[in-house]
RNA sequence: AGCGAGGUAGGGUAGCCUGGAGUGCCCGCCGGGCUCAUAACCCGGAGAUCGGUGGUUCAAAUCCACCUCUCGCUACCA
């Protein structure tokens, strides 16, 4: 059994998750759920970064105690998880888990054995409202772009990651796919970066700036570690770091970061060479998945168009919410969210095409055939058994390479070629005219297709997947049983698989 | 300004990497069929100078150059 470790980025607490990590949370489900599907050994960990000074600032504009307010908001992520079917195995919380901590120290630790952490004076553009250093090009006309003020030069002095020295093995990495970026145009970027030549960045924060949140350095009481340093850790705390070493040995490397395009950075250049330095293996592949914008505009509070997933969670459900998202708004570019789509989607596609399909082929069996179809001779059905069996190996195919929204268009495609079908063939007619032996190859066939669509909607709409395989007692949803052609099917009593909103 | 992503029928998208008749999907529109099914499904049709110009080629939505428009990012945001 091949394992297969999976993770999603940890998103900050500072706010509650609207739909963007919704998205990131049902691909990395989806990709994790067909990994099993095909036998493997899946192990995902998911989690929330808690130690940045954004939390802090956030907590004191809402008066709360930043533990308490990290713990509430972590909650919210935690809530998302489970209400969207997140199939997760470990949920890290930097603030608060102990094994977390000691991960960080343990990198800290081996970064600065291998001489790649050193002491240095800093000084740098300060705007104190910010609380960010700019450089020269940030600014604007020489003021603070977002206050509009001189900003201040400010010395500090921190431990800075020697970045630099990891800059050719990075390239050859990246270039020759060791570690691999998907999709090109996100590896081509990370390339042209690194090629720009990488500066050594810095990897603390006097306790004072931090407000005293966060991991503290090792043997240095005055410096708390850079909020990215301690968070990428989380992908090592996961896996089972230090506290489960078997675990540990048998996941790492992380076979698959899922993450925003907005981090890339951070995971295909810091992280890696962090690993370098630290003696550890690399991950195998980061995959970079684009932003959603709600109706055409960027979301944000100010504008007041941020979707909260949870409140279609409650209106749409799990498997609607998460059909669309896969759908709807495609795999690495940025995408739109509508409300409206959405529900163009479920009573268009779920209801129209799929759920009508599985309905009026299983309920045909269920009332007229009294819910048993037998082997018989297919016929023209075999050519269509065919055309579906190779739809289901394309959606594989394109499952293997991340493409989850090409894969869910073919998926739909078997359920259309399972309608027309149907209906060239005109069952209902067949039967009133007595030829019962067509018929029961008909609805053989149509049967078969329900099951090979119910085993690969699984890693999309879980739900509605196993009602649907229950229906035709059928349990088991390995991949390879989507192309197996079965000769009897014993159906009971069918159920509205998705429900039209109005 | 720099970097990045896009501009394909009324709207939304796929195709572009690995050129080969504008090929596909969803919505909307028009017409027809069917009645097993959640007023659903099936068929047919109208509608596109594939942002523009130039180039490479026997052949370009697809490759190259330039132009134009839109959008995003610019360090702690999935």
């Amino acid at each position: 059994m091949t394992k297969f470790y999976i993770t999603t980025a940890i998103p900050y607490v500072n706010a509650r998750p609207h739909i963007g990590h919704a998205i990131e949370f049902v691909e990395a489900d989806v990709i994790a759920r067909y990994r099993k599907m095909r036998g493997d050994d899946v192990f995902l960990t998911t989690g929330t970064d808690e130690n940045s000074l954004t939390n802090v600032l956030a907590a004191e504009k809402a008066g709360v105690d930043v533990g308490e307010f990290c713990a509430l908001n972590s909650g919210a992520f935690r809530k998302l998880a489970d209400s969207i079917g997140l199939s997760y195995d470990s949920f890290v919380r930097t603030a608060i888990d102990n094994d977390h901590a000691k991960v960080a120290a343990l990198l800290w630790g081996r970064c600065s054995k291998s001489g790649d952490i050193y002491r240095k004076v800093y000084s740098g553009l300060y705007c104190v409202r910010c609380e960010l250093y700019y450089t020269d090009n940030e600014l604007v006309e020489g003021l603070c772009p977002e206050h509009r003020t001189k900003p201040e030069l400010v010395e500090e002095d921190n431990y800075f990651f020697r970045l630099s020295a990891y800059q050719d093995r990075l390239l050859g990495l990246i270039e020759s796919d060791r570690l691999k970026v998907v999709p090109e145009s996100k590896k081509n970027e990370v390339i042209s970066f690194v090629k720009a030549g990488l500066d050594d960045f810095s990897v603390s924060r006097s306790v004072d700036r931090a407000h005293g949140w966060g991991i503290a350095v090792p043997a240095d009481s005055s410096q708390i570690m850079y909020v990215w340093f301690d968070a990428l850790g989380t992908y090592l705390t996961g896996a089972g770091l230090p506290s489960d070493m078997e675990r540990f040995r048998k996941l790492w490397p992380a076979d698959m970061h899922v993450i925003g395009k907005g981090i890339l950075r951070f995971h295909a250049v810091y992280w890696p060479a962090m690993l370098l330095s630290a003696g550890f293996e690399l991950p195998k592949e980061v995959f970079v998945h684009g932003y959603v914008t709600a109706d055409g505009q960027k979301m944000s509070k100010s504008i007041g168009n941020v979707v909260d997933p949870q409140v279609m969670l409650s209106r749409y459900g799990a498997d609607a919410l998460r059909y669309y998202l896969m759908k709807g708004i495609s795999t690495f570019e940025d995408g739109d969210f509508s409300e409206k789509a959405l529900r163009d989607a479920i009573n268009n596609e779920l209801v129209g095409n799929l759920g009508n399909f599985v309905n009026r082929t299983l309920s045909f069996i269920y009332d007229r055939l009294a819910g048993e179809v037998a082997g018989q001779e297919l016929g023209e059905g075999k050519l269509v058994m065919e055309k579906v069996h190779a739809l289901a190996r394309e959606a594989a195919a394109l499952l293997d390479e991340g493409q989850l929204n090409q894969a869910l268009l073919r998926i739909m495609e078997i359920s259309s070629v399972g309608n027309k079908y149907f209906q060239e063939n005109e069952p209902w007619r067949l039967l009133k005219e007595g030829d019962s032996g067509a018929v029961n190859g008909i609805l053989l066939v149509c049967a078969n297709i329900c099951r090979t669509l119910g085993i690969l909607i699984w890693p999309y709409m879980p739900s509605a997947s196993e009602k649907l395989l229950a229906y035709i007692g059928q349990e088991r949803r390995e991949l390879k049983y989507a192309t197996e052609l079965l000769h009897g099917f014993s159906v009971g009593k069918p159920v509205i698989l998705f429900n039209k909103v109005e």
